[in-house]
Formats: structure tokens, C-alpha cells, sequence
DNA sequence: TTTTGTGACGTATGATCACAATTTGCCTAG
DNA sequence: CTAGGCAAATTGTGATCATACGTCACAAAA
């Protein structure tokens, strides 16, 4: 009767309400590597911390943990998760799967405005790289595949890669905390040149070189050693 | 208007939270199609129909809509969210490729307790299909894809796929309702098979073939025809 | 007849309260 | 000095209250 008039709401509707500021400073947090594996949370100390009450953190805290970037234990207590080799190895597999996945269906809706907007993008974190700041770096990179993945307009694995992003987070902070360097080889310029030659083969395998090049390699050597010299079952560090 | 079973999944295991109790019912109505698509919820409603308080329901409706389980308006509002041809068609492909990547990491920890226990559920399946018991076949499908992939202990991708499916749930409903019926060919006995071969080349086309022969096709069919009837030749869709 | 302003009503939201469960610290007994 | 248990503090959970915002209906003016 009336379904067809669909009326699209354009207007952008500011996330105004408190539990969203909270969500996205959490998600945030997190996925940069602002909060270390294993940090037991609680609502009340989070609620103090953002000044507001315990209900909109808690109803934040809920839906991180459906993305897996927050553990609900059984004892009514909460943690970010810790990471493991076996769950490092599947994630990243995940990752390179999905990533490729998203990348190579694309190709349809690239245009010379996008890779100039990805080119405008890779130079700012030329720029990161050569100021060593880790942080931009982590974030332009992620700026970066969004855009890259969000260029196909009917786009459905972005939240599930940003939910591999937060999973990945917390360790990222660890390897970069245990001294380890990790060598960031720049496959953006591979991704862009599989882009602009409209070639799916190439942009999978950039993707996935770009991905395994990333803190993959430092973080497999992270856990291969921590495995190595934890016979005692020992903290893994503290900050 | 939905609950018809008892929570056949979580069945006297677990008394938990009242939250976790409505999130739970939440998600297995939408999965199962109990929610048509643009469908609008309300907190209120979703409270009195569960009688219980506000925050409950308040908490699992926003750790759906995470999930993509439910659309949560800017004005305030919520909905079940529709479905478009190019959206359908986009995550029919990413689940080819989730769960056929899921399916073949499963391989090294296939074992013949494993392949009996999914056999009796394929069992359970001949027996729904006779009786066309549509609701019991899509859970026991879901139970039978759920255990090929958690047989990988490290398994990672399971949340992810069960978003999926949850995105797949109410418009499943909107098939049935409007008189197409769409065939199960059964390939999980071809899924079997490559599992006691560990045959992963032979899994990932039993897979893909399963889920394509699903909902898969009826649903585009079902989407085509909207799309005729309702505008010959206007744009397509609004971003 | 169409458009616009104003009011009432309903709803989400965040704070606060009361309660239950769990953890932590301390004290006592062995 | 260690193990066990009791008590206080801490924390999550659900209900309720106050408030702000959006929507709808009705009326008045163009």
C-alpha cells in the first residue's frame, strides 16, 4: 500500500547519544591497541573513568562482546581476550580470506576518484612511517582497506573484518611492548596497481602480501617464543 | 507472534541472566524467520510481550543490531532490515567463502566420532524433510553446519558465519510466505563424504553447491520478480 | 485546499536504587 | 607458616524514575 514511497534518509543522524560516544571510544581503544589482552574491565570503573553512569557502558561493553573484543566470563567478570598461537594462525587465515574476499569484489565500482582518494590516504602514512608513529600508522591502515573495501556501495563483510581488526588489536600493543620491531614493507602500492589494472588475481595476492607482511610474521615469532619459555605457566607481561 | 518452542537449543542448561534468556529468543526468532523483514520493534513491546523490564530487552536489541540482526534507525527507531537483490546476491557470496574456508580448516581434527555424531543429525534432517517440517529443517541445517565447523577447536569464524545467517533468517520467512517453494537437494551426504576423504577440494564444492542449492535460489528468483513488478525501469536502489 | 505552527502523547535514554552473587581480605585453627 | 572459613566490599543485574526528543494530530492562516 504504502511500502514503495522507501523515502532515504540521508541526513547523517549524529551519534549523539552517550552510549554510542562510549562504544566508539571503547571500540576505539581497543582496536588500536590502547587496551592490553588480558585487562580485566569493569563497568562501574569504565562508568567513572567516561564520567557517566554504569548503563551506557554496560550496554557498550554488550555489544563488544558479541564482536568478540570483549570476553564475558562465566563468573560475571570481563577481560580482552588473551591471544593464542593456534587462535593467532586461525584469525589470520580468516583475515586474509575474507580481506580478499571483500577486495576482489570491488573491482566493478572502482573509478579514478576512489584510488585517488586511497593514493591520498598511502601518502599520509608514508608520511606516519617515515615519523615512526606507530599509532597513525595502525589507523591509516585501517583507514585505508575500509575504503578500499567500502568502495563496492552494497558492501557486507566490513563489520566482520573490523571485528577481526578488534580481535587483533590488544596484541598488536603486546608485540609492540615486548621490544619486538616489526618491518611494515608497503603492498599499498601493489593493492593500488592490482586496482587501476582492474586485476583480480593480483589484487588478492597483494592483499594477502600485504596482510602477512603486517604484524603476522612478528606476531607468529611473539607467541612461537613466549610458548618456548613458558614451561611454568608464567604471566605473560605486565605493563 | 513468535515464541513457538521452548528454546529447543538451550534447552534446561544454564538458567543464566533474563538478558541472555531474551537474547537468546531474540536471535533464534529472527534466524528461524519468526520476524518478517521491516518489521519495527519497539523496546517497550519486546518487554511487555517478554514480561520483563526495559534494560533486558534494551541490551540483547543492541547487541543484535551489532550483528546486523536489526537496524537501528537514526530517528530512534528500530527494524528488522529488508533485503535487496544486491545485497542478497553479496552475502550469499561471502558465505560461500566463510564457510567453505571454515569448512576446510575443519579437516585435521576430522574423526569418526565426529562424522557420527553429524550423521545423526543428517538423519534427523531425512525425518524433518518427510514430515515438511520447514522450521525444525532450517535449525537442524544450522545445527548441522555448526558442528562441521566447530570441529575446528580454534575455530574463529563461527560468530561471523551466524551473523550471517541471522541476516538470511526473516528474509527466508518472506519466501515461504509468498508461495515459493524451493527444493532441498540434500548435499550433505556429499559433505560427508569429502569429510572421511578429507578430500578439502571436494568439501569446498559440496559447500558451495549446499548452500547455493538452498534458499539461494528461490530467494533470487523471489527478488527478481519484486524488482519487475515494482519499477520497469527506474534506478535501482538508493545508496 | 494546502501549508505551517502548536500541542499532546509515546518512546528511547540515562541515572539511580535495590538486590544477589562473587571476590577479597582477614582472622582463626591446625 | 599454611589452610580454611567467615565477613565486608565490590560488582553485575534488573527495575523504576525523570527527562529529552520525535511523531502525529489538529487547527489556524495563507
Amino acid at each position: 500500500m504504502d511500502e514503495q514511497a522507501e523515502m532515504p534518509d540521508i541526513a547523517v543522524r549524529s551519534p549523539s547519544t552517550e552510549q554510542e560516544a562510549v562504544f566508539r571510544r571503547l571500540r576505539s581503544a581497543i582496536m588500536t591497541g590502547n587496551l592490553a589482552p588480558e585487562t580485566t574491565l569493569t563497568i562501574r570503573g569504565l562508568a567513572d573513568l567516561m564520567a557517566c553512569s554504569p548503563t551506557p557502558v554496560r550496554e557498550a561493553v554488550r555489544r563488544l562482546s558479541t564482536e568478540s573484543a570483549i570476553e564475558v566470563l562465566g563468573n560475571r567478570r570481563m577481560r580482552v581476550p588473551a591471544m593464542t598461537l593456534a587462535k593467532f594462525e586461525e584469525i589470520f587465515s580468516l583475515r586474509v580470506t575474507i580481506e580478499s574476499h571483500a577486495a576482489v569484489r570491488v573491482l566493478p565500482y572502482v573509478s579514478d576518484v576512489i584510488i585517488e582518494g586511497l593514493e591520498r590516504i598511502d601518502t599520509r602514512m608514508d608520511e606516519a612511517l617515515v615519523t615512526d608513529d606507530q599509532l597513525g600508522l595502525t589507523v591509516l591502515n585501517h583507514d585505508f582497506h575500509r575504503a578500499v573495501y567500502m568502495t563496492n556501495p552494497h558492501q557486507a563483510a566490513m563489520p566482520m573484518i573490523e571485528s577481526i581488526w578488534l580481535q587483533l588489536g590488544p596484541f598488536q600493543r603486546q608485540i609492540l611492548q615486548s621490544g619486538l620491531e616489526f618491518y611494515v614493507i608497503d603492498r599499498h602500492k601493489e593493492i593500488l596497481r592490482a586496482l587501476r589494472d582492474r586485476d583480480p588475481g593480483a589484487l588478492a595476492v597483494a592483499i594477502e602480501a600485504d596482510i602477512r607482511d603486517g604484524i603476522y610474521r612478528s606476531g607468529r615469532q611473539y607467541l612461537l617464543d613466549r610458548a618456548k619459555l613458558s614451561s611454568p605457566s608464567q604471566v605473560p607481561y605486565g605493563p
